[in-house]
DNA sequence: TAGATTGTTAATCGATTAACAATC
DNA sequence: TAGATTGTTAATCGATTAACAATC
């Protein structure tokens, strides 16, 4: 008798091929369609249609018979199940390359990431603004985000520093650790997150090319 | 009667958790340690202790009952397994921000992916050069590639350019497409496609955020 | 009505977990 | 020898696929 009678839970393979229907659907309406099939989408980006079907079980939308699905509702109704449409505010820890090119990168923006602050070590880009946003030193973080309150950490240090600064974070009161380092860090239950890591897609790649 | 039996395939999500446990031992090897068994790896970074064991199983090594694992063959045969002691070379469509930041990343040359230059259309950054890197017309990629030859071809470009440019980059003579858009695109057989969509991660961590 | 589509239920497939044998 | 560990084999679990009923 709990909740989980209303809401099934999604499994994690459908909820990450949600983004590809959206992402298919929206280049159709720039197009000027106004309606879409699920075997439509299968044909184009190469899902099966009875998993395209299945994964859209979950969301709360229905289609018409012999029709399909209406373009608007579709990319509205995945928007808002994805979280695209709500803010959720993120401070960035490791402000180098990767970290940087994140501050600067105004499309998270778009899919509901408001980054409000990047923390580093390095004296050189304390206190500096990257993109207009302010970064400061990492001692400051509990302090600045009582007021702040960043809800996402976005982890970008060095893999030897990964553990000691997401426990930091956490006791700064973020919620989710979007870890890109490729060490696997651990989290106390009920802190979400979500790991990222470049260099593990680059072995999976590279696997697959000599195999 | 195939070679399959003596290289038994390994699955996906085996391979993407192989580099936290190469992430660890270095830790450790930087601690000065020079053992590890399956069970300490387990403890610390949250894998079950039979799934390390399955997962290495895979991988062309043994540890020694009671005792564990060498750290250093451990290291060196991970690294060889996933590829990064090799030099893979490739180029980026789309210098974004996100396709810029990792031209500048020199932590991908250290996992074995060498980037040998950038393609876009904008004037304002054809024919410069970014962290040494040389930034050339997306025209000029066929021709240049004959000498060139990258193997892994790099997409950063917007979501409704991916399929096009994921074409011309084949073309071109990539035999790999590492793609950042959201826009699931399609490859002939023989083309490996690995998706790397931050948006997409963005989505899981969103959603386990309310549930 | 016939046919195309949605959307659910059952069957299959593959990865994870657990049990345990082998080893030093 | 006793105990700790590797590493394999069997059982479980969950996601994918296939079949098909419902619908317009």
């Amino acid at each position: 008798m709990s909740d989980l009678i209303y809401s099934a839970k999604i499994p994690e393979p459908a909820l990450r091929r949600l983004p590809w229907y959206l992402s298919y659907v929206k280049l159709l309406k720039s197009q000027g369609e106004t309606i879409v099939s699920s075997t439509q989408i299968a044909k184009k980006i190469d899902v099966s249609a009875s998993q395209i079907a299945k994964d859209l079980s979950y969301v709360d939308i229905s289609g018409k018979t012999r029709v399909g699905y209406d373009i608007d509702d579709l990319i509205n109704v995945l928007e808002s199940f994805l979280g695209f449409t709500n803010t959720h505010t993120a401070v960035v820890f490791g402000v180098g390359s990767l970290g940087a090119a994140l501050l600067s990168d105004s499309g998270l923006e778009q899919f509901g990431l408001k980054i409000i602050a990047g923390y580093d070590v390095n004296p050189a880009i304390v206190n500096h603004a990257i993109h207009h946003i302010p970064v400061f030193h990492s001692n400051e973080f509990i302090e600045r985000n009582k007021e702040m309150k960043a809800e996402i950490g976005v982890l970008t240090v060095p893999p030897g520093a990964a553990q000691e600064v997401s426990e930091y974070m956490i006791r700064g009161g973020v919620k989710a650790i979007w870890n890109f380092t490729p060490f696997r860090i651990r989290v106390p239950e009920g802190t979400v997150l979500q790991n990222t890591s470049l260099y593990a897609h680059l072995a999976v790649m590279f696997n697959r090319l000599n195999g």
